[in-house]
DNA sequence: CTGAAAGCGCTTACAG
DNA sequence: CTGAAAGCGCTTACAG
């Protein structure tokens, strides 16, 4: 009370700004929003007063007129491991950022491993404080995430296995056409029994890449069952290749659906003695930092991982704006070749 | 053109409860936000109300009364590829997460490797965007971060530069003492040209490990200079290790200040047919996944990444309601004994 | 081109 | 214990 006016630090307001300048609230209002009709002397004015208070819109004012928050949730349905532990990921979020850098909105950041019906980011999400929504990796189990997209405007980062709705958005590579454009390769080598270390079958991109590998296969005339799935993980690749190797010692080479399983797999190799590619090649996945992190230089299929984000973030950003988008958008691919194959 | 968002039925509104109740938008008020003085039958009433409805309080409404956005920024300073390439962030934020899961906070990512004081995050901050902040990874070059204290309340993970002034709130280690335990561990196994990978110059977390190693050799009676700097990556540690043998190939031993970096040396050093820890032993520091990921279990320091990420956002929580807390937490370390050393 | 006025959905003294 | 009323800081028809 008696210190009322020590303590009242308190931001300028709209009102003040226009008392400063000497015009109502409305114009002032007007000129921050870019309107058009108002005059340029008074424009000036105006903004010389903001400058001056050093005023700043406030947010939740406006949010609640403009029924918008001007956030956007980034959804990570993954354990925070497996999310930080893989660079694709970080690409991704980087395009994610970038995109978001030279935009008006701001990014919440989401990361649960499971997103049951009344989680607190399930909640979150239902209730209205966010615009819109990217959801990176997407299991197949997470009903609730699939059916987001008819609550919030979402965009997802890879095919989610409901793509075929008319609501749903996404951004992804063919993964089919780019596992088996690595796989060829292996054939081109003149392998022939050649394993694959295959992504999560509840996971589109794996069932996807794993389609692709045998597609390959088939072209070729080349049968047989060698696929181990992993979960995506170092760890995971290295079990996924102890296995195939238990199953098969004849095995030349092996189309990997990440490179962080790819590296996980070299170790293993390594520890048996065998040879890269001699003995065994190695086609990897993503062209992260992964695939030149090691010992051996992966050769790998690339996929743009940070245009990816941002092709997302633009996507959503895009409707948002209720500008015309493309529903889905598929980059391309390419190999990169180095010493594994 | 985009008529997705056409009549989507507008939330229940507290006066749409309160008719629904029977009673006044205060009353309802009053029960959502859980005050005592409303008779037990009321209070049924209206949570009845507010259930049949599906009733959420608007955000931006409360915030604007309220003057509390609710939401905390995550501030990395620090490009995305390496915030997301160490698996010890990978922790922190898990931590971090974890403890905003329980409360009514809302985390905003905020990635940038340049804190410019006209950036977007910077004036994000700066106008009352968010309630608070935890910034992870903090440069001695960040002057602005530096300051951000005296306008909000924020919690650096690890300590800052200014670290002395009295609202600098900060989670660490004893970074020179849990470098020095590592480097007694490579002096007892009886190395003495024991060199070391040191953070970044500019990082007290880098400053103060260089500072223990120094400490545990001087103790010792061991005098040299054998310091490489890296910058926390893979790529930084190989390097390091390269300049390090180029300047000494007599070195038998290095305290290597990130698992991150060791991973990259051990590539070097199997690069060059050393063996580890016959040739060359190694101790890293976190004990993060990187420690166990490579083909050599390193011998590390281990530092609890996961509750120190919990504790910073724990800390932050108390402090915006209020409640009294440390200024400075310093959490325990400890040798992780494995094949590296 | 400009202002007065209503309203976005909530909270909180202030009176009963 | 409860309600009427004022107000948080903004935007936007609506009249001039």
């Amino acid at each position: 009370m008696t210190t009322e006016s020590r303590t009242r630090r308190l931001p300028p307001t709209l009102e003040e700004v226009a008392a400063a300048a000497g015009v109502s609230r409305s114009t002032v209002s007007r000129v921050v929003n870019g309107s058009t009709k108002v005059s340029p002397e008074v424009v000036e004015n105006v903004n010389a007063a903001i400058e001056r208070l050093n005023y700043v819109p406030n947010r939740a004012a406006r949010s609640l007129v403009n029924r918008q928050t001007m956030a956007i949730a980034l959804v990570v349905p993954e354990e925070t491991s497996r999310f930080f532990g893989d660079p694709y990921f970080a690409e991704v979020v980087h395009g994610i950022a970038h995109a978001m850098e030279s935009s008006d909105y701001v990014l919440n950041l989401h990361v649960a491993s499971r997103f049951a019906p009344n989680s607190k980011t399930t909640k979150y999400l239902r209730d209205g404080n966010v615009d819109g929504a990217i959801v990176v990796s997407h299991h197949s189990s997470d009903i609730f995430l699939s059916g987001l997209g008819d609550t919030l405007p979402v965009v997802f980062g890879g095919r989610p296995i409901n793509s075929d709705q008319p609501n749903v958005y996404y951004v992804d590579v063919d993964n089919a056409e780019a596992a088996a454009m690595g796989t060829r390769h292996l054939i081109g080598l003149g392998r022939t029994r050649i394993a694959t270390i295959a992504g999560p079958a509840d996971m589109p991109a794996g069932i996807d890449r794993t389609a692709g590998w045998h597609r390959a296969l088939a072209e070729a005339g080349i049968e047989h069952d060698l696929i181990e799935h992993g979960d995506f993980t170092v760890a995971g690749g290295a079990r996924a290749m102890r296995a195939l190797l238990d199953r098969d010692p004849s095995i030349d080479a092996v189309f990997v659906a990440s490179d962080l399983m790819a590296t996980g797999a070299v170790t293993v190799l390594r520890q048996l003695g065998k040879s890269i590619p001699g003995d065994i090649a190695i086609v990897g996945f993503d062209d992260s930092p992964a695939a030149t992190g090691g010992d051996v230089q992966l050769t790998t299929v690339l996929q743009p991982s940070r245009e990816m984000g941002e092709k997302m973030a633009s996507m959503l950003i895009a409707r948002l704006r209720g500008e015309e988008t493309d529903r889905v958008y598929i980059m391309g691919t390419r190999l990169v070749k180095r010493d594994s194959a």
